[in-house]
DNA sequence: GAGTGATCATGG
DNA sequence: CCATGATCACTC
């Protein structure tokens, strides 16, 4: 089986495959074995395109590179993208001497039929394709992918390959790949050895951050405002200055003169992040998220915090997940919690007493942006296995008398803030007798949340 | 004043 | 309705 396709064929065909299962399209055919088997089964069965590893689009005279994008279920049961999706192999040697407009990186990405289907854990024959979508790599999508691929690039040219990582790029990664236990030696040879010979090999892949963004725009048409429209940034940086140069201007305002200037009623309550973000960089569509923000995968929170140092309010939550799930959790980089930690803007509001103000005597603060470095994450990691191990091993739950309305309170001995540096875990239920089901242990719904005084360290820059 | 569990209130 | 961002009410 080889078609050749004209693009109406090949988006026809694309179409036809809406909704078929992989049990489908195998017939009675063996289900492949071995990692990635699905992507193969939906190239091979359903466009006749053989498992290869050519540096040419799939489709050389269309120009089109077929890509198979898994699905998964989030805590809402919505679809998001499972993980990230390889685009080239990097062969260091060749990369330094590449052009961006010319790269073998971008050739790929030019145009990109993308067929989403859902992952199915418990039967991996049953995953289905939900839809498919022809991506033409465009203004608002370039910068921040070229920028990544310079920046690799450059980290090459030093000499420094075996040094990346997939934390140093926004959207376009250098990712580890192939064997994963092959010698030092076995690694390919970079340029400029000076500091080191070899270097593991990697591959460009497109984040979650930026296939998730790509997914939300095919679901949910003309969902996101772009920020490219009003301001023409070439990568990340420019970016993020922009973002924080637009909320900076008003620095020192209070949120009623601000509210009073964009016109909003409302500046409280859940949603004064995003109406503060988006009104500071003039988008007034209240429905819409910011496509960029999405990009570079940060988290919109306003911090309450103390005038004269900066010392917040309170801690800042994250959301609530079952201890019956984090115990079961091996590895900190594969966890719930991680895929939180991606990056955040922070724009604090700085009042002088903890209780709620009026919004006069609020003024807005300096924001950052935050992404964790590696040491940070590392820091992290330990407190977040600390807690994760006293859940696992050694859960205890209490009560302790007290003067409220019930007389009581129920403790445990999960760490909590003062035992901490960074992160510790704490009630977060709709009160008291919202309780955790996962777990044999009564116990009211808890998450994490980060530290008072390591958001202060954050926001003090 | 900081830390802690509980609860309110909003928005999806 | 329920998850969750915000913050309250109490203790240490």
């Amino acid at each position: 089986m080889n078609f050749s396709f004209t693009l109406e064929e090949l988006l026809r065909q694309a179409k036809k495959l809406k909704g078929k299962t992989v049990d489908f399209l195998l017939k009675h055919k063996e289900f492949d074995s071995g990692k990635g088997a699905i992507g193969n089964i939906i190239e091979r069965e359903g466009f006749g395109i053989a498992n290869n590893n050519e540096s040419r689009p799939d489709f050389p005279e269309l120009g089109v590179e077929l890509k198979v994008l898994p699905l998964k279920r989030d805590t809402k049961n919505r679809l998001t993208v499972k993980e990230r999706t390889k685009i080239c192999s990097i062969n260091y040697m060749n990369l330094i001497n590449e052009k961006w407009v010319s790269s073998h990186a971008k050739n790929k990405l030019n145009k990109i039929l993308f067929i989403f289907y859902e992952y199915n854990q418990k039967n991996p024959r049953h995953s289905k394709v939900i839809d498919y979508y022809l991506f033409n790599l465009d203004e608002s999508d370039e910068p921040l992918l070229k920028s990544d691929w310079e920046r690799t690039k450059r980290e090459v040219e030093l000499g420094r390959a075996h040094s990346l990582s997939e934390s140093q790029n926004v959207v376009l990664a250098a990712s580890r790949s192939g064997a994963g236990k092959l010698p030092e030696s076995k690694w390919p040879e970079q340029p400029n050895q000076r500091i080191q010979k070899n270097a593991r090999q990697r591959a460009f892949s497109l984040k979650p951050s930026f296939t998730k963004t790509l997914w939300h725009e095919v679901h949910y048409k003309n969902s996101l405002d772009k920020i490219i429209d009003k301001y023409k940034y070439s990568d990340a940086e420019g970016l993020e200055n922009y973002i924080l140069g637009q909320l900076n201007k008003w620095q020192g305002q209070s949120i009623a003169e601000f509210a009073k200037h964009h016109n909003i009623k409302k500046m409280t309550g859940k949603a004064s992040n995003a109406f503060i973000l988006r009104s500071a960089l003039g988008f007034f569509d209240k429905k819409k998220q910011l496509k960029e923000i999405m990009q570079l995968g940060l988290s919109v929170k306003t911090v309450p915090c103390r005038s004269s140092d900066l010392f917040p309010w309170e801690s800042m939550s994250f959301p609530y997940q079952p201890l019956g799930e984090i115990i079961n959790e091996d590895r900190f980089d594969e966890s719930e919690f991680y895929t939180y930690l991606q990056g955040f803007l922070f724009i604090p509001l700085l009042r002088d007493k903890r209780e709620k103000q009026n919004s006069s005597t609020i003024t807005l603060g300096k924001s950052v942006i935050w992404h964790p470095t590696h040491d940070e994450l590392e820091d992290i990691q330990e407190e977040w296995e600390q807690i994760r191990n006293v859940i696992r091993d050694d859960l205890r739950v209490w009560k302790k008398v007290t003067n409220n309305k019930k007389g009581f309170v129920q403790k445990n001995n999960i760490p909590g803030e003062s035992d901490t540096k960074y992160i510790h875990m704490r009630p977060h239920g709709r009160d008291s007798n919202d309780l955790d089901d996962s777990i044999k242990v009564k116990i009211t719904k808890q998450s994490f949340w980060f530290n008072k005084s390591f958001i202060q360290k954050l926001i003090s820059g």
